[in-house]
DNA sequence: TGCTCATCTGAACAGACGTTCAGAGTAGGC
DNA sequence: GCCTACTCTGAACGTCTGTTCAGATGAGCA
């Protein structure tokens, strides 16, 4: 160790355990292509049942039924049900926002 | 298929392929605890050798080394090197925007 | 030249992940 | 009732990932 003051200081702000564990999984639930892919169609479409999300997608609708499963875990998306149907669509502006700072992130990468 | 304009529509407004393969690498960067332990000790200490880093976090210096090579990859984290020592800092002020974003989807979520 | 320390690296192992597959549940049309 | 269509689910399989371990590199110092 080469600095133990700055050190000790450091580990104080480190924020809690529980929050970096919940930070992690918010931002793994982005990190699968699949899952961007459904994201930025429901960000184009608004609302989309399943088996147009697996039409415009490219996966399997079992996929997408398991993908949106785990985003609707995070409350990523929302579901609204119509008869057989389910309609899903993003529940808030946040998905926007990280996108775009990603985005902007691999701009200025070179 | 339900509504197959509307599918054809929003599969044209897609972003392509390699662009959402870099998004999701970009987010896969700061899916693990052990990573956002790093770059916040980053954030809060400016500038931290190896050591010093897995002082901070608790993780073996071998386990550092290994996050950090991934976070420099990705332009994340950028290195200053003297003498024997390796200094990291944050590369650019996107991290701290996606940590912000979300931990607001956090609170949101009830 | 030797020795120590900070860092880096590759291999290997255990655990997690996403898909496919087969099947269940349910609503609507006939 | 019967059949079809949409959705959901659990198990299983191959793949990817993060750690540990052992060892290599290179800089500083005597």
């Amino acid at each position: 160790m080469v600095d133990p003051d700055r050190v000790a200081a450091v580990q104080h702000r480190l924020p809690p355990t529980l929050l970096v564990e919940e930070l992690s999984e918010t931002f793994d639930v982005l990190s699968d292509p699949n899952r961007l892919r459904l994201l930025t169609s429901l960000l184009e479409g608004g609302e989309l049942c399943v088996c147009d999300l697996a039409a415009v997608t490219g996966m399997s609708e079992s996929s997408v039924s398991h993908a949106l499963r785990l985003l609707r875990s995070h409350r990523v998306v929302k579901v609204r049900r119509d008869g057989r149907m389910a309609y899903y669509s993003l529940r808030d502006g946040h998905v926007r926002m990280l996108l775009d700072v990603a985005l902007e992130h691999l701009q200025h990468e070179g």
